[in-house]
DNA sequence: CCCGTAGATGTAATCGATTCCACGCGTCAC
DNA sequence: GTGACGCGTGGAATCGATTACATCTACGGG
């Protein structure tokens, strides 16, 4: 492959000219800059980014370590922030934790080693040891969806509290008064808020969240049929199952359907993080939409302005409710579009 | 961030002795292996990856040009990809073309430049120069899913073949006789060759596939929906739609169902490729699955041999019938399990 | 006793770019 | 006429590793 030395040779000028044509430096002849063009066409030559990494001590990649990259969700997020880190000339090596802190460490420690120039995370974890030492060795860095607290990293997320309140008057609307929760890991930041927007929203109705009531998952769809069962095995079992990740609701949905039960006639379900499935299953889920590519697009802006010296900003999105029939039929008032 | 020469700086020795001890060469003795490697410790030194690759020019770093990561099948994918890579060693740059051959470009280009030692690509179209001439200048590449003839790189797929005949014969025995496909892109070989697949099956039935029960789709939602629009309108329509990915297939159920009509009764699906959610859409969709996993790991098992200088072999996988219900009720020996 | 050899280590070249510094030359002002 | 200045250019240092080659020491055999 040609280097730039021959691209040089070619051309008939030093290293430094054709270094200087490349990236547009302002005093270069006509003259030489035609000659290099020439030369790099002809050779077919491109600047080796490794080489030029090395050099300027940036690499223009970021890094992306998500929970989980079959969850729908953090697909989405990953387009987005592909998308809008490509509109700024940034490349993005996505790490996938699959929810599990060692292989989430994995990633941390072979990004930071491929020197990218800032980390977009959202953690599995309290936080790991590297990540955190990452943090406060003044790695640029971005808190998506998920956060640690009392780090001083910018967060991009968003906030479903009001929603969940939409929900709870909803469910409350339409009768049920025995309401229960399939929450995410504690250690997450979106396991234990979502468990208590809903019991505070419970509590504006005077709904208890009784401990049998909220089930511990994991994020996946096999804990949220785990915990669905337990529910179903209760004496006096819950007519709403909220849950509080897309995932977990399609093993809720499965554990139902496996007792020959119907969603919302024998229990009623409701999603946190909608996304375009939930339109297609029997019945159509009911569920709490995160604006995820703006998401996405605010954290790579955030990180990127962090990375080029500007002062970043943490940005807090609101969700909001989607109605649709896996709570039992609503008024028609009351229906917001598919 | 600490080099190699603080660490030989501060364990008293040269930068060669450090290389040394870290890529284990065996000439190094006890003593001085314990003082760098206490060094190492000390500094919480990490090897800069982008000077190491600009010297020994190679990066471990597999790039994988995709189509379109939103689509469940090719997330999976690159999921597994990703972890076959991580077993072997290599870490994972992914490209989102988006179906879009520019975008194709971009990636492949912007991989090259950062010289990853080999490139997994399921190209999105005839073939564009910039691959065309990696592939020609030897870079280390493997074909998956789609590929491009001509070319000497090895191909990893699976072959749906067998799976459409079956397909066509239980469509055939459940009574249907006109039966209609929304066809992938004709430069795409998974959109050419499921057509060709489904009008052989349909000759062994005496079956004829008029055009007008060919429609031509891009492997996304919304062109499913538009083709199927066409099929409803049509004097006498088909019987039985049969999508060429999941997508379209999830476009076509919308269309049926903007238009009052249910799925199997009004008009039976089924669609190619399966994920994990046709199990939960109204109805069940019946679908021919490929081994994704299967499909992903091998790549990369080829892809690597290639890079490290063994003997690549291309691998077809079989794909097989999944029956649900979205083609109307079946015998019930003939059903899978969901 | 000396030489050959093997093991441990250091010096320096190298990978492919960027960039500081110095140099030559032409132009312009005084 | 000359000094200052600016432009275009090339030489060489540099980034952080790896590795060929040279050097030195110790040890064993003849």
């Amino acid at each position: 492959m040609a280097s730039i030395k021959d691209v040089a040779a070619e051309a008939g000028v030093s290293v430094a000219t054709v270094s200087r044509v490349l990236n547009d430096h302002p005093s270069v002849s006509d003259d030489a800059r035609t000659r290099v063009l020439a030369a790099v066409e002809a050779l077919g030559y491109r600047p080796n980014a490794v080489a030029r990494s090395l050099r300027t001590d940036q690499t223009r990649t970021l890094g992306l370590v998500i929970s989980d990259v079959m969850n729908p969700y953090f697909t989405e997020l990953a387009r987005s922030v592909e998308e809008e880190a490509r509109a700024l000339g940034y490349s993005v090596i996505i790490g996938n934790a699959d929810e599990r802190p060692d292989l989430q460490d994995h990633h941390v420690t072979t990004l930071l080693d491929r020197r990218i120039d800032g980390l977009l995370v959202s953690p599995t974890d309290g936080g790991s040891p590297r990540m955190l030492d990452a943090a406060r060795a003044g790695t640029p860095m971005v808190f998506v969806d998920r956060w640690i607290p009392g780090l001083d990293v910018p967060v991009v997320r968003s906030d479903g509290r009001a929603a969940v309140r939409d929900l709870v008057a909803h469910l409350h609307g339409l009768g049920h008064r025995r309401l229960a929760i399939i929450a995410g890991p504690a250690a997450t930041t979106t396991g234990s808020e979502r468990v208590e927007a809903f019991r505070a929203a419970l509590a504006e109705y005077g709904l208890p969240l009784p401990d049998a009531y909220t089930g511990q998952g994991d994020f996946q769809a096999e804990s949220g049929r785990r915990v669905t069962e337990g529910f179903l095995d209760l004496p006096e079992p819950p007519e709403v199952v909220f849950a509080a990740d897309n995932l977990m609701a399609l093993g809720a949905l499965d554990a139902v359907r496996a007792r020959g039960l119907r969603v919302p006639h024998d229990l009623a379900l409701a999603a946190f993080d909608d996304i375009p499935w939930f339109v297609h299953t029997d019945p159509p889920i009911t569920a709490i939409a995160q604006p995820t590519g703006e998401l996405g697009r605010a954290a790579v802006r955030a990180l990127v302005d962090r990375i080029e010296g500007r002062p970043p900003q943490s940005v807090t999105f609101t969700a909001r409710l989607v109605v649709r029939r896996s709570c039992g039929e609503s008024p028609v008032t009351n229906r917001s579009q598919t």
